[in-house]
DNA sequence: ACAAAAACCGATTGCCTATCGGTTTTGTGT
DNA sequence: ACACAAAACCGATAGGCAATCGGTTTTTGT
């Protein structure tokens, strides 16, 4: 899945304001960038149709919902973008870490080790739970 | 930055192969999807003109070379496709490490974990060279 | 029923990849 | 040096997708 310019900055919007129409999305991306209200609502009709946003008639509008949280839609697009050159069995993670990891100071290197722990833990209780 | 279809092939073969010019990624290429000697040539231009290929010409043909490693360039692409929705000092890894993690098995969270630990011995060298 | 508001439709532009025919350039062997 | 072959180079075309917006139709509140 491709994103454009536009595309993205409605779904950030749609992350702080988690419920607007047209109108209003158009109302503050305008100042920014310009653009007729129009140009707005083939964009949130384009992420609607790519199953980003969920929608619901209020009145005269549609009123829409970002369907996926930011983090999901981060890790979608990485596995997107990296699906093609991994090999069987290997994630887009390990194999990018050691690229990517001299960008992350002392703090995010342990956080991510929170994660890792973290999630080992849920899955002995998702075990335990079945 | 965006690879079409083709292009990524191209950098596959350029991985296993990594000296071989345009007849030689057709000869090879074309088995499985066919297309024209010259299709190939103007991706490896692209390529080339990217910044991911470099070419040196030796009889009649150019020679390429993947400049970027496999894990880099998935690194790179992690970084494009993910930048603009990340906040002031946020990583792609970590925010999408709770989205992507499920499909870890143990084996590769402890590899990420040895990772890290790496890293963090590769800055205590670091600094102490310096 | 009417007016306003928004959805919907269709056309256009611009960008990029893939594709390939045809021309020009460039090596190589004699 | 020259002719030939091979490859580079150029230009055109098609297809896909985001962005853009004017104009028409549909919907809704009064």
């Amino acid at each position: 899945m491709h994103l454009g310019e536009l595309e993205k900055q409605v779904l950030q919007y749609l992350w702080t304001i988690p419920d607007a129409d047209a109108k209003q999305v158009h109302s503050v991306l305008t100042r920014s960038r310009g653009g007729s209200l129009n140009t707005i609502q083939s964009t949130l009709d384009r992420l609607f149709k790519k199953g980003l946003l969920s929608r619901e008639k209020r009145g005269h509008a549609y009123f829409y919902h970002a369907k996926i949280e930011r983090e999901d839609l981060i890790g979608q697009l990485i596995l997107g973008v990296t699906g093609d050159f991994l090999n069987e069995g290997e994630s887009s993670l390990v194999a990018a870490f050691t690229s990517i990891s001299a960008d992350l100071d002392e703090a995010q290197l342990k956080h991510l080790e929170e994660l890792i722990e973290q999630q080992r833990l849920l899955r002995k209780d998702g075990n335990a739970a079945c």
